[in-house]
DNA sequence: CAGTGGTCTAGACCACTGG
DNA sequence: CAGTGGTCTAGACCACTGC
């Protein structure tokens, strides 16, 4: 079988015969890498948006002269990290921050078990929105050109009318023309959401660093605490396709009547 | 096809004509799920221990009446949930806590990037280990007959000399008969790795709740710290196969040196 | 009913490991 | 070299969805 896919960037052909001389590198890369590719090119060129169904497994096998079998393997994997979803009977679709099972798929902050107020309905409170100069750490962690802008955004969110979370946004302003606070403010579901459908920007995995910090008066005033109450330092840097880095967002948790979720495995 | 596989606990077999009036859960099993739980059961018996290879896909395939494929989505599985590990042109290894690529497959705090600190080398200290009756908590998290013992063990880890971790441990006595604080302080490796080897248990998953706190004046001391200084709470369930918790672990953290790092997809 | 994803098979060949 | 896991195929049939 030769390269079958008219790849962009064409790896190796499934039978390289490429020489095995002390090169580290895998100068070939499976059929199925390739497809995974070129559906990845695709999602990130917005062939498909969010939410939407892509081809049947037997039409991209098909258009790409692969076997079923071979598709399967690469929608498998692009649906394990989330890219897509499938759903039998009906077909695969675009995988989205809106109309997913979670509400916030990113947010690992759930309510004691003892009072089991739901986290659903969030409250936001935009604090500011503003275009300014990145501080260098962001512009590296952003991959940033010398001279390029970011936003600023500050914000609280409630739960249950208690304000729990204080939030700090940077985002790239090249990426996200004409953002507000108005539509940060007043935008239905996820802000993640709104980020897929007005700025064509889909967070697709997110790290996360957490540490133990005690308020600033400013946090203290903003989240009505007092001085003496520990709160969870979150540091996300959130990344697009290709590992593209989107987003910065410094969070302080109240973790009094709420804890932060993790599964191990 | 017929049930082909004698299991123990036999779902339907692949071709169920099971009625559909609307009855929710699945009367049937696909085959690969069978052979998985056949997998884990001689996981569970203890058929091939922790690092040892188990036979051969095609091996496997012919004991069991199906086809390569379906083993190996079986394996697929259980290699993706880190119970097995797959090695081409070695062969598939019961996974294990110990000469596991990462030294501490549950402990996500990492030095933070100013001081490169390698975590790796932590040294232990056990404060105590004793036996004595659970409290109310603990023994409905371990799922406890009403008079049943569990180990109550404290220790201190620290990372370049640097007290970091106080954390108490809660064993269910049955499962850990013996224990001893000279075998936790001085045995080799991970603590989970001497579950394995010396009492046959195998955590498989886990889940923690995290929290910010302030250290307690015992804390301030174990730790060699302030009070002033905030601590990550880190309160850990961990599993063994069929979901059957078998440790709580409540742990502080230092975070000033180190973060909890998490990976969000 | 047609169309989708989900399971299963049998067989071929490839890449990696170790003796 | 033989033995292992990894890839790929072609075809069959099943389960679920929605018209």
């Amino acid at each position: 079988m030769q390269d079958r896919v008219a790849s962009s960037t064409p790896p190796e052909p499934h039978d390289s015969q490429g020489v095995t001389l002390g090169s580290k590198v895998p100068l070939f890369s499976p059929l199925y890498q390739q497809i995974k590719s070129l559906l990845l090119t695709g999602l990130e060129k917005g062939d498909w948006r969010p939410g939407e169904m892509i081809p049947s497994e037997m039409e991209l096998a098909q258009r790409f002269q692969v076997s079923q079998g071979t598709v399967r393997k690469a929608i498998d994997e692009l649906s394990q990290e989330n890219l897509l979803v499938r759903k039998q009977g009906k077909g695969t679709f675009v995988a989205t921050h809106s109309e997913q099972g979670v509400q916030y798929r990113f947010l690992k902050l759930v309510a004691n078990p003892e009072k089991p107020q739901y986290i659903g309905p969030a409250k936001r409170d935009i604090l500011w929105c503003k275009l300014s100069v990145p501080s260098t750490q962001e512009s590296s962690a952003l991959q940033l050109k010398p001279d390029a802008k970011v936003w600023h955004i500050r914000r609280i969110l409630s739960f249950a009318s208690l304000p729990t979370i204080l939030e700090d946004l940077c985002l790239p302003a090249a990426a996200f023309e004409g953002l507000s606070a108005q539509e940060l403010q007043y935008h239905q579901g996820p802000t993640y959401a709104l980020f897929e459908t007005k700025y064509g920007v889909r967070m697709v995995r997110a790290q996360e660093q957490i540490r133990a910090t005690l308020p600033s008066p400013e946090v203290c005033q903003l989240l009505s605490i007092e001085s003496n109450v520990p709160l969870l330092s979150v540091e996300r840097t959130s990344f697009t396709y290709q590992d593209v880095p989107m987003e910065i967002r410094r969070a302080l948790y109240r973790t009094d009547h709420h804890h932060y979720k993790n599964e191990l495995n």
